[in-house]
RNA sequence: GGUCCGUUCGUCUAGGGGUUAGGACACCAGAUUUUCAUUCUGGUAACACGGGUUCGAUUCCCGUACGGACUACCA
């Protein structure tokens, strides 16, 4: 039988979306692509103590970026709506009921105290594992110990409680993971889980599985987190009778800090200096803002190969993939087993890459972006020009203005290490007859920059070579930059007098 | 502690019973470039360990070590 691929990508709107998130999303949206199915995106807010405000808002802009689009769920709807689980508690509670009327699920009325006592009591017993089990129920205060009418009078009189999974003492649970193949647990090591909490809202696990289930889903693509987990679902999908119906599951490899180990977390990242987030965020709670790849300079084509490429491959040697080409390579059998440490200098290295083939018109737009916000005025025409000229030796959009500067403005400072080695006498020289004869001429060009300046050199007995240097920072202050004729070029014949004559000055007191 | 998952260059990974263990990023060197960068060429660098199975294991099996995840009325 094959089914249709529904795959969901569901998130808590506890924060901002989490890079990992935004790799896991992308795995569910390439295998849906690629099989013409459906993506889904389902927002999991049943804890309402951790929702933050706004956070649902970035999680659909930070796709939209990403270019991961959705088919159907919260922001667009769909067969199955709603799609916000707190607006689906009902259906949970029906389930539940289920659970407890087929004798699968009970009710529990421990307080949180009596949870503490209990844990602190097996502890001091020595028992390894301080859970809510097939034996310690048997000690609590539940629907199990208590008699019938015990459990109506507390439940009409209003006494908070929970209905928890019944777990089997002893049962071998197994799942097909399609990443890790058969996976066993036994169900004694599982505890008697949460379902329904006191609230009323069911807890991940209930509302997860009902969910994949009445949403058709065929394939659970989430992070290895969940895999300790995977067999209470099993379980779950058992007593509710939808064993045949049962997505297949894919527990994706963990994203892991650069350096040492463990989880990738925002303080991994804000130490090393680069961003976790898809987009800036701002916390409402506490004002900070978090630096996003988008605002970073990260082009969203880029960031999506990197991450498809951490804990992928495409088994060729391949390693720049357009979204379509991944739709087309992407398999699940070739998701790798183990973590991947984030390596942020190869997301540069592929930003660079889909930098450069970028058309000079739209690079152009960078630059004048930039210059927009600096209250510097360019033509489209010298922008491009510009950019042009500096295309390969950029990362990211804003290098374009922070390695250009010189194009709008003299230099104020001169790099030392060049002033050092190369200014002296014959440069003095050969600049000031230069800039002379460059205010001379009627018309200006790179071409017509190199060959005054052989001239120059030539009547002076001078090699070019051994200015060159001289005149660069003269001109642009740096000692580094594309070819110093078309600089000069761009900049203007007037400009390069004017700069070479104040470098002139400014410099005269280094020879000595 | 318990349960589960994992382990090939510094990093992402390919590979698979006999290979010069391949690629990419990073790094280093050379060439090109008036400079920096680009580009090109080359280089350093890996099968965690111990036992089996086998003529032969990095590859299969079992242990060990190490790492990770989970262990809430969070997801």
């Amino acid at each position: 039988m094959t089914r249709e691929v529904r795959v969901r990508f569901a998130p808590s709107p506890t924060g901002a979306l989490h890079i990992g998130g935004v790799r896991t999303a992308l795995y569910n949206y390439l295998l849906a692509r690629q099989n013409k199915g459906t993506m889904i995106l389902r927002i999991e807010d049943t804890d309402q103590t951790r929702f933050v405000q706004g956070a649902e808002d970035y999680i659909l802009k930070s796709l939209e970026w990403a270019g991961i689009k959705i088919d159907e769920g919260v922001g667009v709807g769909g067969p199955y709506a709603p799609y916000r689980q707190s607006e689906r508690k009902a259906i949970y509670q029906k389930y539940a009921q289920q659970l407890l009327d087929e004798g699968n699920a009970y009710y529990a009325f421990d307080t949180e105290q009596e949870l503490d006592e209990m844990r602190e009591r097996l502890k001091a017993a020595g028992v390894d594992n301080q859970q809510y089990n097939s034996i310690t129920r048997l000690q609590m205060r539940n629907s199990l110990t208590l008699s019938k009418e015990e459990v109506d009078n507390l439940i009409t009189s209003g006494t908070p409680y929970v209905i928890r999974l019944k777990v089997p003492k002893k049962e071998e649970v197994r799942l097909n993971d399609m990443i890790r193949g058969w996976v066993m647990v036994y169900s004694s090591a599982i505890d008697d889980k949460v379902l329904m909490k006191s609230d009323g809202m069911p807890t991940y696990h209930l509302a997860n599985v009902v969910d994949d289930y009445l949403m058709k889903i065929s394939h659970v693509i989430r992070g290895e987190e969940w895999l300790p987990s995977a067999p209470l679902h099993v379980l779950l999908y058992k007593f509710l009778g939808w064993e045949n119906e049962m997505p297949q599951f894919a527990h994706l490899p963990l994203l892991l800090k650069p350096d040492g180990n463990g989880k990738l977390s925002k303080r991994a990242a804000d130490q090393l200096g680069f961003p976790i987030f898809p987009l800036t965020w701002k916390d409402p709670e506490s004002g900070e803002v978090a630096a996003g790849y988008k605002e970073s300079g990260y082009l969203p084509e880029a960031l999506i190969n990197f991450l498809a490429f951490l804990g992928w491959n495409p088994g060729t040697t391949q390693e720049i993939f357009s979204m379509d080409e991944l739709i087309q390579a992407f398999s699940v059998d070739r998701i790798s087993k183990a973590g991947a440490k984030f390596d942020i200098q190869k997301a540069q290295w592929f930003n660079q890459h889909y930098l450069r083939s970028k058309p000079a018109e739209e690079l152009a737009e960078f630059l004048l972006d930039s210059l927009k916000k600096e209250n510097v005025p360019c033509t489209l025409d010298k922008a491009i020009k510009i950019v042009s000229v500096m295309r390969d030796r950029v990362t990211f959009p804003k290098d374009f203005w922070e390695q250009g500067r010189f194009f709008f403005f003299a230099p104020t400072t001169f790099d030392e290490g060049v002033v050092g080695k190369k200014w002296n006498d014959d440069a003095v020289k050969v600049l000031s007859a230069y800039s002379q004869e460059i205010s001379k001429l009627n018309s200006f060009d790179a071409v017509i920059a190199k060959s005054i300046l052989e001239d120059v050199t030539k009547a002076l007995g001078i090699g070019s070579g051994k200015i060159m240097q001289a005149l660069r920072v003269s001109v642009t202050g740096t000692a580094g930059g594309p070819d110093l004729m078309i600089i000069m070029e761009i900049i203007g014949q007037d400009e390069v007098v004017k700069r070479i004559t104040y470098a002139l000055q400014t410099l005269k007191t280094v020879i000595s």
